[in-house]
DNA sequence: TACCGGTAGATAGCAACACTGAATAGCAAG
DNA sequence: CTTGCTATTCAGTGTTGCTATCTACCGGTA
């Protein structure tokens, strides 16, 4: 992974973490080694408690310490109804972008047999 | 526009431009006319320079001098083979988030059926 | 001529975000 | 008690896009 996913991911992690809240909550800890499981090698620990704590302070997301039994007591994270239209407004804003990149993904690959205006 | 999409265009704007380049060279007023049109409506000049100047600076591009009718001579970019390489790059970066992204939309989609709020 | 609006580019400073790299803290097993 | 795993926190850094302003060139109009 290079700058390029870093920098992508501005703005993304966010709502990857949201959407993944929203379907089950998750202390942070889980939450690094979910996103690690899906192929987000490169994401650590730091990145995702610093993101955790900026949503919490926004209010996006409730909050419940629950002892466990292996180490310090686990701060779960569970997507309340601000951060549902949160989610919901970051889903809009990637469903224009993703069309508009896939346009020109799409642009670029005919570019090379074809001619068109546009 | 929110500051969503603003979070959201670091790391992807560069790409957009790149790849804007690669389908036909232009100057910098004329991408920023191009991507407003797209609907890019808050992108205004001064992030567009910028860009450019830095994608110069990285060699991505070459830069060619065209005198205007109107106003000071024009800045015409086009994308060379390095800064098809890093397209490229891009483009890789890029599926793999989106797929990742659109899983999770999926998911939340599964969840609840309701994908309009306001 | 002198001014104004539109075209075209450049620059300085700012805020947000993810990364690096560590430190801290609790518990269990050796 | 020390090691190792779980779990959280924090300070400092770099990249990026935005805001706002400035320079510069041209044609039209008063």
């Amino acid at each position: 992974m290079g700058k390029q996913m870093t920098e992508m991911l501005k703005g993304t992690l966010e709502g990857i973490v949201l959407a993944t809240l929203a379907a089950q909550p998750a202390y942070g800890y889980e939450i690094t080694a979910r996103l690690r499981d899906q192929g987000f090698s490169d994401i650590v620990e730091g990145t995702v408690y610093a993101l955790l704590i900026r949503i919490e302070q926004r209010g996006l997301v409730d909050v419940e310490k629950v002892p466990s039994e292996k180490g310090p007591p686990r701060k779960v994270y569970s997507l309340n109804a601000q951060g549902g239209e949160y989610l919901a407004e970051f889903w809009k804003s990637w469903d224009f972008l993703a069309a508009r990149i896939e346009q020109l993904h799409r642009h670029s690959d005919n570019s090379q047999h074809d001619h068109e205006g546009e």
